[in-house]
DNA sequence: CTCAGTGTTCAGTG
DNA sequence: TCACTGAACACTGA
């Protein structure tokens, strides 16, 4: 699930649980979350005690910021995800769940993830240190204005999908809305940073923040993203698989991921 | 049973 | 240093 939209999704969600609440207990069932640089213990002594003053996030990088440092990284990997509940039973959590925080009055939030890609930490000031230190601009919160993002791509070589994809560059994007940009943006994913045209540039960043802007917007219901969206037909490395408007959509290898363009339309 | 996968990192190569 | 590839991670679901 998890690229900027999803992040930003998960971000609210756990504001909603817990923002101002004081936390009472934390639970990490059985195998250990996969933690960096950190104990279970050393997360729920951060954690046991603190009230949530506010939840952060830049690209995919999130953060709970707590009345007391150190504060709580989280990265949803491939299958991350937040659920908020009331408690009920002692025991009953949901399924992959890899973390639960109980705020007062019994007000949940899990931490589930089946895959186990994500990844938890502790940080005294995350936007200060890696990995958030070492991230590019946030397309929803600090796109850049058009003479900055033009210097930043003159600055890079390779294709353009692998541009998109790079942290370090732009936060946040993953391989669905980078292809979904390319798309719009009417740009072969193969192609060549160095060969870009000012215009395409141009093109390439206002596509990007209103995709970005459009998903956030719907909450990440992705039934919800408009019906013209490459999204809606590009999974599954289907060969018969069209566009909205009847058009073939091919899938490629690029930068290591599964790409889907439709060359009937991308040049 | 096999394979791909909304992500990241690291080792190895050019 | 940069760019690129492939493997690894761990598990589900088609």
């Amino acid at each position: 699930m998890p690229e900027l939209p999803e992040v930003e999704r998960g971000r609210e969600i756990a504001e909603q649980v817990g923002r101002g609440r004081v936390i009472e207990a934390v639970h990490c069932p059985r195998d250990p979350i996969a933690l960096v640089k950190c104990s279970a213990a050393a997360v729920g002594r951060a954690l046991r005690g603190a009230t949530l003053t506010a939840v952060a996030r830049h690209g995919k990088q999130m953060w709970f910021e707590l009345d007391r440092r150190p504060w709580l990284l989280v990265h949803f990997g491939m299958t991350g995800a937040f659920e908020g509940y009331l408690r009920r039973d002692r025991t009953e959590r949901p399924r992959f769940c890899r973390l639960e925080i109980e705020f007062e009055g019994g007000r949940c939030l899990a931490f589930t993830d089946p895959r186990r890609f994500g990844r938890i930490g502790l940080a005294h000031d995350p936007r200060r240190e890696p990995p958030v230190s070492r991230l590019g601009f946030d397309p929803l919160d600090s796109m850049p204005d058009l003479a900055t993002f033009r210097r930043l791509v003159a600055a890079r070589r390779g294709n353009v999908k692998g541009l998109l994809l790079d942290q370090g560059f732009a936060a946040g994007v993953g391989n669905w809305i980078a292809d979904e940009v390319l798309y719009q943006a009417r740009i072969d994913p193969r192609r060549r940073v160095e060969s870009l045209a000012a215009d395409e540039v141009a093109l390439i960043r206002r596509r990007l923040a209103a995709i970005v802007r459009t998903a956030v917007r719907v909450n990440s219901v992705s039934e919800r993203f408009p019906r013209t969206w490459l999204f809606h037909h590009r999974w599954g490395r289907d060969a018969s698989a069209r566009t909205h408007d009847g058009r073939p959509v091919r899938h490629v290898t690029i930068a290591g991921r599964t790409t889907a363009w439709v060359p009937g339309v991308q040049r």
